[in-house]
DNA sequence: TCGTTTTTTGAACAGTGTGTTGTATAATTC
DNA sequence: GAATTATACAACACACTGTTCAAAAAACGA
């Protein structure tokens, strides 16, 4: 596997990751709405036409760029949650996703803002969701009965709260502690998720 | 002071209702950024430059007629909750936001979706956090002692959840009911927002 | 290293939207 | 009905898009 991706030219691996940090950059600069592919292409020291190369728009070059990164993270906390499993509800919280925030402060400050993207957010939160359902819920759920609320939307309800989370927290740039951030949230969600995945009590009689 | 506000000029009005509407329509038809202000002003069949005498874009067209709808929730909500602090919190729970998805189901459908606007997002989110703390939270404080979590963080959290879920309700055209779904996320909330402002406890000795 | 392949460049193009300027026209107000 | 005010229409310079094409440059593989 690892080896057959070995033969991207480096002309494009250079001309992409210039594209990349040319975006990154700006949109900490202007904000993601206010640039344009000129913006991006004269930033990055890249013709225009060659972006039409590698990207169909400002949108796709963001995407993409995200989509690297998050498949790192996924891989990182797929390891994270191996060994929290066994023993159920971790009293110490998993501040990694705060971190990682806190790691990009000024990306996600802009794009968690109303300077942001619509798409991005709104992605960011089914993707949040997803991962939630999979590594959060599904282990947790009691064997049989159905739970009071269905578990994608308890997915997603979770995942709002978390990217409100991130926005208030770098809103004040980032007081208190990721870790206290993260217990916090955890706490909060915990106390409502047990209840929400508990079987149904039967009707009263 | 409803006395004052009669002398708006005939053609001021049906102009600005033309444009509001035309917003509207286009906003569903084709996703808010896709539109231009070319295509609102044709839809409205008013001149373009007029629409530079009343809005100084797009955005400005949208948070204006936002702002009305806005003020007139307000409104109602207010006295909603006037007759309802007294018994706490109410095991019947309050429907009017969900409701109020559901009268403009096309419009927030796309407006809260990928084909949205990430400043429509934010500020309807701050907005929710905002009225969530004033006529929920703070009326339900206790008197004295630390909470464990800022009562504005909590505000947040519960807003994320609250249009989380008005996502997942409209793409999944808006099943269960209204009602249902308040009280799901009611439910939800009440099991972490009361020991969320519940004061601490001291320290272990 | 050399020849081949692939990417990048730069110029040019038509197309679309913006924001502003005038002046003329129409509607509303008092 | 006269004065006021809003709208219409045409025109403008400007900016960004997305595409084409031939030439130049860079990377690849043997």
């Amino acid at each position: 596997m690892a080896e057959v991706a070995k033969k991207v030219d480096r002309r494009i691996q250079r001309t992409r990751e210039l594209l990349r940090q040319a975006l990154m950059s700006l949109i900490v600069e202007r904000g993601y709405e206010a640039i344009t592919i000129q913006d991006i292409t004269e930033r990055a020291n890249v013709a225009r036409t060659t972006f039409y190369l590698h990207f169909r728009d400002k949108d796709d070059l963001l995407f993409q760029t995200m989509r690297d990164v998050y498949e790192e993270i996924a891989a990182r906390v797929d390891e994270h949650y191996a060994h929290l499993l066994q023993q159920g509800i971790p009293d110490q919280a998993d501040a990694s996703d705060f971190q990682h925030i806190a790691d990009f402060a000024e990306f996600y400050k802009i794009m968690l803002s109303e300077r942001g993207s619509a798409a991005f957010l709104v992605r960011v939160r089914s993707y949040l969701a997803e991962m939630i359902q999979k590594q959060v819920i599904a282990p947790i759920m009691p064997p049989s009965g159905t739970p009071n609320l269905p578990p994608d939307l308890v997915g997603y309800l979770i995942a709002g709260m978390q990217i409100a989370a991130y926005y208030w927290w770098l809103q004040r740039d980032m007081q208190p502690s990721a870790q206290i951030m993260a217990q916090w949230v955890q706490d909060y969600c915990v106390r409502g998720v047990l209840w929400a995945l508990a079987p149904q009590e039967p009707p009263k009689p």
